[in-house]
DNA sequence: CTTTAGTGCAACCATCTCGTTGCACTTCGC
DNA sequence: GCGAAGTGCAACGAGATGGTTGCACTAAAG
């Protein structure tokens, strides 16, 4: 659990908007282009563009030409896998909270050993 | 698998910088304080204690009183559940793609009826 | 061909964010 | 008491970010 992936920084920074969180709410309902997703959403189809960029180039999201629109839908598998490494960090945190305790309750008094 | 619980968008937004995925790698080795954090990282003593408590907020880590310093470790309990929401928020995202996968060759031609 | 819906790109603006410096306050140790 | 270590707070600047408007381009539809 050492490395953070850059992807993982990439995925965590792309769900730290409200804007971006809005967007993938609607692509659950369905996939959808930006133009309909800008009806419906408070800002303009050009920011949703870049939004879905932001998203896409965080894996999160991906796109498909159906005729003149491009329509985009959310996957999984990335997400998946990030949610998989910061399970196990929070996992490993624990258990390192975990094992000072013990140590304090048998007998070593804590010094917190770097 | 709805409203993204304003938690996990905070702790998205925390693990979105680079300095503070920094500070998490340095307290997983141990609880350290900011005035400590910084001697080993590229930036000011004030700036790691801005993130701590950016990080606090979220609550991924706790502070603790030391005779004359704040300690701070890292602590696993939110992150896990924000871990477990986007875990399960990817499976769903899966799941319906491979419903519409299944829909396609079963006959009926996609018509995203989102 | 003309219209219209869907995009892409660029300029521009307001705000947030991350980092800095500087100073005041508390607390441990001599 | 005094110096040094550890914090907190505030002001400030550079750059990133999220939003807008405006215009040009492409492709479906009439």
């Amino acid at each position: 659990m050492n490395g953070p992936d850059r992807t993982v920084v990439e995925i965590c920074s792309a769900l730290g908007d409200d804007t971006r969180w809005a967007i993938l709410r609607r692509l659950e309902a369905g996939a959808a282009s930006a133009s309909a997703l800008a009806e419906g959403l408070p800002v303009t189809r050009q920011a949703i563009s870049r939004h879905l960029e932001i998203l896409r180039g965080a894996g999160l999201v991906e796109r498909e030409r159906h005729g003149r629109e491009l329509r985009y839908r959310a996957v999984g598998t990335r997400l998946g896998a990030a949610a998989n490494q910061l399970g196990l960090m929070a996992a490993a945190w624990d258990r390192r909270l975990e094992r000072l305790r013990e140590r304090a309750t048998s007998g070593t008094e804590p010094g917190e050993p770097g």
